[in-house]
DNA sequence: ATGCCTCAGCTCCTGAGA
């Protein structure tokens, strides 16, 4: 089994390329963040490529999808007993898996409106993930966690100390999510040095490989032995419009 | 540099992203 997941800057922009990656890439689960689209414009293509699709979009902002081979059974939408107007959260079963597809709050910076709503929002996710736990012990927690968890997902840890994504206020909520039982899937196996999974669009970011990586799948205890592989896939960041984001793919034997 | 690039929309500028 394979899932991934992939923030891609607008489904409408990025529909094209999305379909050409599941061409090479038939995962089994592929959660969308960003779709930046309504419900009803959700394209139909990918019943055509062989993808059941649940989406819980917002206009202009947000949006997320699951993309699966199998029909996502058990749908929740957002964070129970959060009220939230944005559209960030689609939990669903895919098999014997439970699934979380996430985009978690930007927070712009620390001391605004919307870090503290990151940091409500945080912990209202772990509160979610700690009762997913208990009734699905086979978890997966994927998405743009717009935190990076140490020195190591920073191309610039010293220039960046301290600012979104890179505080310890949120890398504190990270790890606490990994004190549930959680594990860093990519750091379960060999990397190439400065690994990234996000680029700015700005200043040739990506060709000089000044990045974050700030796009995650954590696994659950029971998944950890069956995971076999987890890594960024930069390809599709090398493409003509691409996302500033790269997908991050899961193998499960 | 409150900049740079990209996207959506109250679209030719602004807000937000990260």
């Amino acid at each position: 089994m394979q899932l991934a997941t992939w923030n891609i800057n607008s489904l409408t922009v990025r529909l094209p390329q999305v379909l050409d990656w599941l061409q090479t890439h038939p995962v089994d689960v592929l959660a969308l963040q960003e779709l930046k689209l309504t419900d009803e414009k959700f394209p139909a293509d990918f019943a055509v490529a062989g993808y059941h699709a649940v989406c819980f979009g917002q206009k202009t902002y947000n949006g997320v999808a699951l993309l699966t081979k199998e029909p996502a059974q058990d749908v929740v939408r957002n964070l129970p007993g959060f009220e939230d107007v944005q559209s960030r959260v689609l939990t669903a079963t895919v098999g014997d898996v439970r699934v979380i597809g996430a985009y978690f709050p930007n927070g712009q910076a620390p001391g605004t409106d919307k870090f503290a709503y990151k940091m409500h929002w945080l912990e209202a996710m772990r509160e979610w993930v700690r009762a997913q736990l208990v009734l699905h012990p086979k978890l997966v927690l994927m998405g743009d966690y717009n935190i990076t968890f140490d020195d190591a997902d920073v191309w610039d840890p010293v220039g960046l100390a301290g600012t979104i994504h890179c505080t310890d206020e949120e890398r504190t909520h990270l790890r606490a999510l990994i004190d549930l039982g959680l594990h860093d899937a990519v750091r379960l196996f060999e990397q190439p040095e400065k690994n990234y999974s996000w680029w700015d669009y700005r200043d040739f970011a990506f060709r000089r490989n000044r990045g974050l990586r700030i796009d995650h799948i954590l696994i659950s205890d029971a998944l950890k032995a069956s995971a076999t592989a987890c890594a960024v896939d930069k390809l599709p960041r090398k493409n003509e419009r691409p996302s500033d984001h790269a997908p991050v793919v899961l193998t499960l034997a």
